[in-house]
DNA sequence: CCTACCGATCGGTAGG
DNA sequence: CCTACCGATCGGTAGG
């Protein structure tokens, strides 16, 4: 281990990014100056371009962290052993906690997604893309291996598929869009996991152990 | 009737505000001057001035009229005759349909649910949380309505108004985030009723004529 | 990593 | 509804 605490002494780097990611998410992109960005650093305005070669390139590299930052906290709940059901509703109550945690990470996608202007709209837009193919993947090869064990019923995993991606696309838009009003999805997980699952299984949960 | 063919002229201000929709929807807020808008409906850029106090007023206007609209096309279909599941369905459709046809008018209202500054944020969150809160009241009536007639099976109609919340919000998401990948929404319609339904009900959907 | 600076563009206004 | 204009701010660079 050749880093000296990085826990204790982020690089200047690592605090320029969590500035960007701060203000980025609390005054949007054009509403961001690079001066604002380097005051919170503590830095000259010109010293951010030592780092990176400019505006867009920050937010492009900031969007790149966060999809992996996404990732890392809720794929490996997939992979568990046992049923799908559980590891799906591990998958998905991972997702809410990520979005409880960190919802400037997942508002720096949001806003990156919705760029309009600028090289960086292609290059965001690669990345998403991306993204989101690797995610229908893996999530076909989940309900079709669950189809063919008889966790799930015969039929097109690509029904099953676009079911669970409204579902969980509209889940985490409602906690993200209003975080007073999110409370009752939380309250009501529970009772959300049963009416989801149900809808695509044809049957209530098998097992009902952690939430 | 004193207004004169409002089919073939339509008002500079009607003019005005068309304008503004594309170029805000193209390009977002930020990303579109006012001498932008002045140029596409072929005015100087002060006077605007004569129709809009400012930038910002003309947002606001412009997301009040989406937000008519998006009740104008979808509401109807709730006070519908018959089962709940039929109204609800065609109001669901009504929903994909305006999205379909009306796509910057969507884009419009999620822009500024998106804004972060201005004395606009406030009264954007002010139209939205309106909206959204009867939005909340009706839903919670039909659904009351549907349990006391046998439709829905007894319960806490809240717990079924969230599931279907966040349905509705991820379908709206999907066909908008991505409209080549939403071809498989629109395309599966039939399939994600029948299970929206079976994780609200518990049960098939009785009927089913139109899709 | 900083001081000093630049060209471009912005929303809005004066005055008619 | 227009011409002419303004102060402010922006991303980025020169040069060290």
């Amino acid at each position: 281990m050749n880093q000296r605490q990085p826990l204790d002494t982020p690089t200047t780097a690592e605090r320029l990014r969590q500035a960007a990611v701060e203000l980025f998410a609390e005054r949007g992109y054009d509403g961001t100056s690079m001066a604002d960005i380097a005051e919170r650093v503590g830095l000259a305005k010109a010293s951010l371009y030592n780092y990176y070669a400019g505006k867009e390139d920050l937010l492009v590299d900031l969007v790149e962290r966060s999809l992996a930052a996404w990732d890392a906290a809720t794929l490996p709940a997939l992979d568990l052993p046992g049923p799908l059901e559980r590891r799906a509703r591990l998958h998905f109550r991972a997702e809410l906690d990520f979005v409880a945690r960190e919802p400037y990470t997942i508002a720096i996608v949001n806003l990156a997604a919705s760029l309009v202007s600028g090289f960086a709209r292609a290059r965001v837009h690669e990345l998403l893309s991306a993204h989101r193919e690797a995610t229908f993947v893996r999530a076909r090869r989940h309900l079709a291996e669950a189809i063919a064990s008889g966790e799930l019923p015969p039929g097109d995993p690509d029904d099953l598929l676009v079911y669970a991606e409204v579902f969980f696309n509209g889940l985490v838009l409602s906690q993200m869009s209003s975080p007073q009003l999110a409370a009752p999805v939380v309250e009501r997980l529970p009772q959300l996991w049963q009416m989801f699952w149900r809808g695509l299984s044809g049957r209530p949960p098998r097992e009902s152990d952690d939430p």
